[in-house]
DNA sequence: ATTTAGTCTATCTTTTTTATAGGATTTATG
DNA sequence: CATAAATCCTATAAAAAAGATAGACTAAAT
């Protein structure tokens, strides 16, 4: 299961989306409208902006914004960051690798292979998928 | 990512597998041959038991075997037992569902439509890759 | 009776997750 | 230039989960 801070992320994001028009919008806005603990909240926009997907304006008139529009986001990107690896085990992760301490040779285990078709099958979806594909307005 | 315990479990079930034809086996070596904590591996195995996959006998000559052939035990059977939800959100587990706190309405949000299919196509392999399938030797 | 091996439950340690606190910094504007 | 508004930043705390260990108990074989 993704982390409520990737969750949370994730519909921050989105509201950021539905309002692109709107020039930043406060951390406190998307908090009441989502329902995320304001706090919370304002760590994770810090941590999306110091990796670049999001922008931010400080005082007044200030607030956050994505820095690509929301076709740009891959969904993939999002979790990685927030969350790690998307894989089910260290051994077939993309980007968090680490060598099986169980099993004598990956190359021929059954697991690996199994474990690498649904690692796959996921990332084929959200490395596809975007900001732009779970919006609720178009 | 799935938790230590049912990497473990996979691996046990592994062995259990491939030494079918031997009778019961000892935690130990299991342990041994799997490079795995012996008294964490106890739990788990007992865990398996209580759940109907594997059968037991104490005393000499006792151990842990299989209770069904390994074409006939599911990955995502174990998964679940073990680790829980093998989707990555709780609004769209089939198991472990929970309401989402942050979207006005699930139906229509588009976020809840791809993380079902990515549990889609998770659980497509997973619900019918069995321990057979998994195994090195045949 | 003794040895062997799983059973059961409790506890402990460490790590991760979730959340909060509060001062620092930047910007708009009157 | 003072003030208010907003993000920035770091620390810490609280709770939950993960990982591991301990030890007494029960059952079976010989």
């Amino acid at each position: 299961m993704l982390s409520k801070k990737t969750q949370y992320a994730f519909h921050a994001l989105i509201y950021l989306a539905e309002n692109v028009d709107k020039g930043p919008i406060l951390i406190s806005e998307i908090a009441q409208e989502k329902n995320i603990s304001i706090k919370f909240l304002e760590n994770i926009l810090l941590e999306l902006k110091n990796s670049g997907i999001l922008g931010s304006k400080k005082g007044k008139g200030g607030g956050y914004y994505l820095m690509k529009p929301p076709k740009e986001i891959a969904l993939a990107k999002i979790i990685r960051l927030l969350d790690g690896p998307i894989a089910l085990l260290p051994c077939v992760s993309l980007n968090y690798y680490e060598r099986c301490e169980n099993c004598r040779d990956e190359a021929v285990c059954g697991l690996n292979e199994v474990m690498g078709r649904v690692r796959d099958s996921a990332l084929k979806i959200l490395e596809n998928k975007t900001l732009k594909d779970i919006l609720t307005k178009n």
